[in-house]
DNA sequence: AATGAATGAGACTTCATTCAT
DNA sequence: CATGAATGAAGTCTCATTCAT
């Protein structure tokens, strides 16, 4: 039983705990929620999409925003957390000979998990926005003790002349803005995600945080 | 009554054609509805806030989706449309000296907008991402007749090394990247959006975008 | 209208602030939890009874269990501190020439009011027997002073040859027990409460409480 | 494997056809029905108290009206019917020289045996009031041979002068509210049943049902 | 005997909308 | 215009019960 749409789950054996039954359950949720969003689908229309009686869903998931967290959770506890930690910890330890090689690094499999599992971003972004509690949990994966590191590797790839002079504040926002934007126009507005486009990005991101050479 | 947070219907006069008790709906409306969103408000809720009876919410604005159309309305038809024709009718005519007055002329007030009508903004994107609707009326805003223009003004500012020799996509791309991640940093995130910031986004976006002198 | 399962209320006024609707629930919901118990009366149950649609019952009572509380509540803040009341003060202020006086002018008007309202007796004591919360709140009627009180005025008709020696506790639950013997029989095991078994009562109560002579 | 609470059934080996886990279920389910009431438990709720699958109340006893039946049936077919018996034969059968040794004799070891399974009482008297088919049940236990028997006896207790002459109904309602009232308080009201309380209550019933002397 | 995933009827409740006043 | 009582469809969720393993 493939399934496409989960894979940030299969990395980590999640999904081990769940029947087929239940996978079939957060297949369509996810299949639903990306298409209608969250508060304009009813568990009715999920379970009968799944095959599935209604109960089921509750069963395993408490309550209805429980299957939202379901799909929202690897997001923000696996996806995030990895970002951030091979962003400070593999690539510190490595010695880029340029900017664009760091930001390249970066960038490209970040994009692919986001093809590979469309949907489940769709709904991350769209409840990001929505939902102030979302947004609440995804800054609570970012302890202090991160930002002080994100300081401190930035402030090391200003002194070896990889990053410009700009304050770390403004780096970071240009970053995660160019990032955001070729996600979310991939996602939200059809927009292509390709390897020429996600280089233009990373070009544009370059030429922004790259110090000048005269 | 001044209304600070209906800035935006107050240039066109439209809220003329609105009594005190529908003022105070779209008021209340705008306040609960950033709070805590669309489908999460009730219409008695409204109504108490108000401090009008529910039925009348219903005679002006026909159902509850029509009190949020009401208020993403304006942002469409009249921030989207003036600020394209601004930039495609009131900068054109000017002969800019460099990139970075073209860009800050386009910036500033736009985020000035923002400021002002927060509230209708946060309602505006929220809606942006959760409903397919607002995005596809957003993209109707921009009839092809525009997309030619704006082509047609980013060929004539790259040949005035205005602008780099990116595809037109990407500098767009990048544009609304750089803003979009100001804004909605500001809306979403606490983020602050003074003339500091807003400049740093410019220089970014400038960086990105101006042609490489040698 | 005339709704006899309603003088409880009456005397206060209450249900000036029911509309007709409202009334119907009410009479409805007394009539079925009387007979079925208010766990296996559903909300659908009580509309269709009342002539009526389910959310009425919402709109009024907030919940199923504000129903039952709207039901419950005169009997224990109008039935139980007027008694007490009447209890100490009135009866205190006369001077009573026989124990049998004193118990009699108690009794009476009491059973009278059970028997005028002996569905929403038999309700309250269901749930005074299956539900811990309600109890306690019965035990919340009577606070200290009134313990004060009453063990005072008990006393005061010791002192007086009227009650014997016992002590005030057994004298308060044998009073208690003999009036609940009538009432319980009478609601739950279609035992008489006619003036004759009243009376009987009485007596009993009489014999066990007054002083002996020699 | 001692079980207090399952003194009731021992008596008749009834509890040799149970198997651990039954058992186990029927103390869970002796338990949580005392805290909560019938209708506010699950069966999932008592299977997961007994450390059980839920499918095994349903191998047993049917269902979950079954479960409750199996706790209060030895209440209505062992302690009633052995009440009755032992006041009938048991004590007809001896010369009383005194109302008081009478009355006695039949109090105490009843105290007992609700102070020994006091949680069965308690769900046996609570569904006494909410359910009518119990209180049905309860009747269905006292044949009209009974009360003949009784009304025999009563009235060989007046021709010896251990009872006074009130109608015999009221000399039976008034022994069980003094009896009810102890066993009440005790189980619903936390007030104490020991050897003075009971005492107490013997006094006050001896003192209502006894001759008087000139 | 034992398990617990699965079922689905039915419960309570919300809420946009209508309409008589 | 204004009110807010009334509606009832539709939603989420619970839970006793079944049954394949």
């Amino acid at each position: 039983m493939y399934k496409p749409e989960l894979e940030l789950y299969y990395q980590a054996g999640t999904l081990d705990n769940f029947t087929e039954k239940q996978l079939k359950i957060l297949t369509a949720a996810i299949q639903i929620f990306s298409e209608k969003g969250y508060e304009n689908t009813s568990t009715k229309e999920i379970a009968e999409a799944a095959g599935v009686a209604e109960g089921n869903i509750f069963a395993k998931f408490k309550n209805k925003r429980g299957l939202l967290n379901a799909i929202i959770e690897p997001v923000l506890n696996r996806v995030f957390p990895s970002t951030i930690d091979s962003f400070i910890q593999d690539k510190l330890s490595q010695n880029y000979s340029s900017t664009t090689e760091f930001v390249h690094a970066l960038l490209i499999d970040r994009m692919d998990m986001v093809k590979d599992n469309d949907k489940v971003f769709k709904i991350f972004f769209t409840e990001l926005f929505y939902d102030h509690q979302v947004r609440q949990n995804l800054i609570n994966i970012f302890p202090n003790i991160y930002w002080q590191k994100l300081n401190t590797l930035i402030d090391e790839l200003k002194a070896d002349h990889i990053l410009n002079s700009l304050p770390n504040s403004d780096i970071i926002r240009t970053l995660w803005s160019i990032m955001g934007g070729l996600v979310l126009g991939y996602l939200f507005f059809n927009q292509p995600l390709d390897d020429r486009t996600i280089d233009s990005g990373m070009t544009a991101l370059i030429e922004a945080i790259e110090p000048k050479v005269f």
